[in-house]
DNA sequence: TCTGGGGTCCTAGGACCC
DNA sequence: TCTGGGGTCCTAGGACCC
């Protein structure tokens, strides 16, 4: 067997340019050129930045009332995170990226891996350049391609790619001096701790990482950190997950706009996130045996007192009844519940979930389980058709004063024609 | 005044058993 | 009086990702 480089595998990934302000600029094309940013939940902090407005020195998840001041002496365009608008804009760039490769791994909203081992070495940045132009064309969205051997070195071959006229990098052989100038935090799989650690033993740098000797990483770190190391080298040891999973937990939270004190109002928050929750693995066709519901304080207030608790509760019999969580969640949160706190955020995780048809052995479970299901589904056919929470329970509440903040949203809804950009000739 | 949300995986350590 | 040790399973918490 030989090991030279036509035989090794080549990985792309596909990430798209500031992907949320990518969006928000697709409708509104007097934002081209100008500094925006996106905010989280709650206009929180900052996380998505255009190039613009990384060039004021916005860093990505800044609190946004830190860059009030440079926001507004620079006239940068703000816009509240529009999730809807951004996932339906990831399935289309996702669609258009299946049409080169059926071997693909959809990492996260705005980036993929796919398979290109099948193209050859001299075709394969063409190959990358005309991937960006169909997504560009079909969708409108700019991306940046980085294609290596491992999924390691292809994260960093799209880091440079950014940097880029291209926006396609394809590295293959003497990456040496690529991997000195590459920062050591900005390895895909080196965090806050791991840089930390790294960075008091002298390895500042991807290119010292990949030479640091084996049983170093595996005494000073874990499995994952050697990966990493090996993955730097050229070796494979991290997958490409080519099969859709469904998810094993699924958590629900906000923060509040405004700080709460009442159980009534946690109540109310807990029954809407246990809702949403419910809604989300049915939709999945899953059901769960363990809630966890968890409320807390701020961590950044430091005149006040933190406070933080949950509380998991293991459920007799798997059950995806809205109803039913409701009822334990309301329990769980009663136990957690102290007075005289100012609560900052409240949420429920459904975990140990698992297939819907798998049955759970248990002989006692009541036939009348259907009769729920029947209704299950008919509130979830009426939120899908007139909007979420148009059927709530009344412990939801209506009109929320403690619902998130969104004071910039853009409104835009790609399932409405009356958002649809105008045309006129 | 104002600091997101939703995931996955790994590991240390406790509980339990024989 | 003498008070082991090894194995498995589970979970909480931490680290990481976007």
């Amino acid at each position: 067997m030989s090991f030279t480089s036509n035989n090794k595998k080549k990985i792309a990934l596909i990430d798209c340019n500031s992907f949320y302000v990518s969006c928000e600029r697709l409708f509104n094309p007097k934002i081209k050129n100008v500094p925006v940013v996106v905010l989280s939940n709650n206009d929180g902090c900052v996380i998505s930045r255009s190039t613009e407005a990384k060039k004021l020195g916005i860093k990505m998840g800044e609190p946004y009332f830190k860059v009030k001041e440079l926001v507004k002496k620079n006239n940068v365009q703000i816009f509240s995170s529009n999730y809807s608008l951004y996932g339906d804009l990831s399935r289309r760039v996702m669609k258009v990226l299946k049409g080169f490769s059926d071997k693909i791994e959809i990492y996260s909203i705005d980036e993929a891996f796919i398979d290109l081992s099948h193209i050859k070495d001299e075709n394969i940045e063409d190959y990358g350049k005309r991937i960006r132009e169909r997504v560009l064309k079909w969708t409108g969205i700019p991306t940046s391609v980085g294609i290596s051997c491992t999924k390691t070195l292809s994260k960093v071959a799209n880091h440079v790619a950014k940097k880029n006229k291209t926006g396609v990098i394809f590295l293959k052989d003497n990456i040496d001096d690529v991997l000195k100038n590459f920062d050591i935090s900005d390895i895909w799989g080196v965090g806050r701790q791991l840089s930390k650690l790294y960075i008091k033993n002298g390895i500042n740098n991807a290119h010292k990482l990949k030479n640091i000797s084996n049983s170093w990483v595996k005494k000073s770190t874990n499995v994952l950190g050697a990966k990493t190391v090996m993955e730097l080298r050229g070796i494979p040891c991290i997958n490409l997950e080519t099969e859709e999973t469904k998810r094993k937990s699924c958590c629900v939270s906000r923060s509040f706009g405004r700080k709460v004190e009442s159980l009534d109002k946690l109540k109310e928050s807990i029954t809407t996130h246990c809702l949403n929750a419910a809604e989300k693995i049915r939709n999945d066709n899953q059901t769960t045996r363990s809630i966890t519901v968890f409320i807390r304080t701020s961590p950044f207030d430091k005149n006040r007192k933190y406070y933080s608790n949950s509380l998991t509760i293991d459920l007799p019999v798997a059950t995806n009844n809205s109803l039913e969580l409701v009822k334990v969640a309301i329990e769980g949160l009663k136990k957690i519940y102290k007075y005289g706190y100012f609560y900052q955020k409240a949420g429920v995780i459904l975990s140990k979930l698992s297939e819907a048809g798998e049955k759970n052995l248990n002989l006692l479970t009541p036939i009348l389980e259907n009769k729920s299901q029947t209704l299950m589904k008919a509130i979830d056919v009426t939120n899908a058709k007139y909007g979420r929470n148009v059927i709530s329970v009344a412990q939801a509440g209506i009109n929320n004063s403690w619902k998130m903040r969104r004071e910039h949203s853009s409104k835009i809804d790609t399932a409405s024609f009356d958002s649809l950009p105008k045309i006129s000739v």
